[in-house]
DNA sequence: CCAAAACACCGATTGCCAGTCGGTCTTTTT
DNA sequence: AAAAAGACCGACTGGCAATCGGTGTTTTGG
């Protein structure tokens, strides 16, 4: 994917959302759902889609002569990303120093966290094959 | 602490790192160590000095009739902040959603991150106290 | 086959915020 | 008292999300 600095506003949050949510969407079914409810125009969603489209968080399709919006990605993905570019500025939080601030965060916001972490990544490393060592 | 959107710029992190490294600064030390290099005026340090202050990341006391700002928090701390801020605004993001994307996006960069991680959980674990299981 | 509807695309505007300083007023220092 | 150091106010720029209007093109209905 793209290097290049990923900022989201709020509006392409919600339509970043509510297509992960319905699998896909149009124009017309984006502000159905989320633009009537924000007062946002059809083109204004119509813009948003745009953009998300062209940030690389959304592929398109054109059914007909309307297009069809699809992720491009998974949420964690997207997640992930954000995570690491709101970190990668800082220099301390590089590498090993973001699992530390992470881990830090979690057990700062709530302990019980650091369970259900621990939890997740066994499930990961299990995913993922043997564990080598 | 406050609860109100928080976005760093460049320059912001850069002399927030240099306060956190140096433990504490006045305008024209980081002007001299960030500012010179970078080719900013001490003026744009003092701004950012003080916007960074109006933020809450940095405490000010005088000294003499000059101000010699300090951390408020720990790296960790506005690391954290920065991490649950830029997730918050997802609604996929909340709660066990964000460990979740955490673990996922450690397994898809880098598996041995996974370990890592594992042994941080460990270290924060016996910090805090006994595990209650 | 033509007109109306649907829609993509371009461009303009607004608002917010970081970055950037100049200028001025106040406090120290000499 | 004059000079130097620095805080504070205000202004300007640039970038980007949000927001639409307008125009041109493609479908579709009659």
């Amino acid at each position: 994917m793209s290097c290049s600095e990923l900022k989201l506003g709020d509006l392409e949050i919600a339509v970043l959302e509510d297509i992960w949510h319905a699998g896909q969407g149009e124009a017309r079914g984006v502000h159905a759902r989320v633009g009537a409810v924000r007062g946002n125009s059809l083109q204004t969603i119509q813009s948003t889609l745009e953009r998300l489209h062209r940030k690389g968080l959304l592929a398109r399709e054109r059914v007909s002569h309307a297009f069809v919006y699809t992720p491009t990605g998974s949420r964690e993905a997207v997640l992930a990303r954000l995570i690491e570019e709101s970190l990668s500025r800082f220099s301390s939080g590089q590498e090993g120093g973001l699992m530390a601030a992470f881990a830090g965060y979690a057990s700062q916001a709530d302990p019980s966290l650091l369970d259900e972490l621990e939890a997740l990544i066994e499930h990961h490393k299990r995913r993922i094959g043997g564990d080598p060592s």
